[in-house]
DNA sequence: ACAATAGTTAAGCAAATGCTTCAGTGTTGA
DNA sequence: TCAACACTGAAGCATTTGCTTAACTATTGT
């Protein structure tokens, strides 16, 4: 299911905004709260609490409230599934690279 | 120059779109013209092009035209740079979840 | 009890995005 | 030479995005 392109979808689009991966980077550092997150970025809390929920309607981010404060963490999973399709592609490009020199240096002994 | 937090702004922002994942998809299995790249979305060639040059900016991909066809190619080190970037942030959150599992061992330890 | 704290929700708005169509440019094969 | 081909660029438009403010709920410390 953290395959399923939909949510593919929704990590790549949470990815994409700045304040966003800022809050990503905070959460790689330790859980934090909404307004902790909020903290060192230049906008409203409301607008904050707009991307975290953006975050975690795309699985990056898991989130609990207990009492009155929302505590966040970092879904490894998540982060790994976005990170798992950018290799698979590189690593498509690169194998294709690899088998066109071998047969560039074969073609070259043939000579 | 990669790592520079516009181009990799530019970059996820890229990849935040189905249809320009799905160019890179394509370049991923090798070179192909603008024509070639249109063919399986289903959108003008016109929308198409412009993907293509948000691609380019962001380096994500490379493209030389010669006479009347642009070929398109996968830049495997941009690539790099956006995966780089993920998995910087689950290593740091793991590592931190290691340290915090030793922790709690050695206390478990002193009892 | 009540004020401060922590977050949530809705409405509204300007700017950005992802298209479209249409009118080009330059290139190539017959 | 000239029609088909492979794009390219500008203008326009609907939708989405990233905010804001303002009004609200629920929890906690005194």
């Amino acid at each position: 299911m953290l395959h399923d392109p939909a949510q593919l979808d929704l990590m790549f689009q949470a990815l994409a905004d700045p304040a966003r991966r800022q809050m990503v980077d905070r959460l790689s550092r330790g859980p934090a709260s909404v307004s902790q997150l909020a903290e060192p970025l230049a906008m409203s809390l409301s607008a904050v609490v707009q991307h975290l929920n953006l975050l975690e309607a795309s699985g990056l981010v898991r989130t609990q409230k207990i009492g009155r404060v929302r505590t966040c963490q970092i879904e490894p999973k998540a982060l790994r599934a976005a990170e798992h399709w950018i290799n698979e592609r590189r690593l498509s490009w690169e194998r294709r690279l690899d088998r066109l020199g071998d047969f560039l240096a074969q073609t070259k002994d043939e000579n």
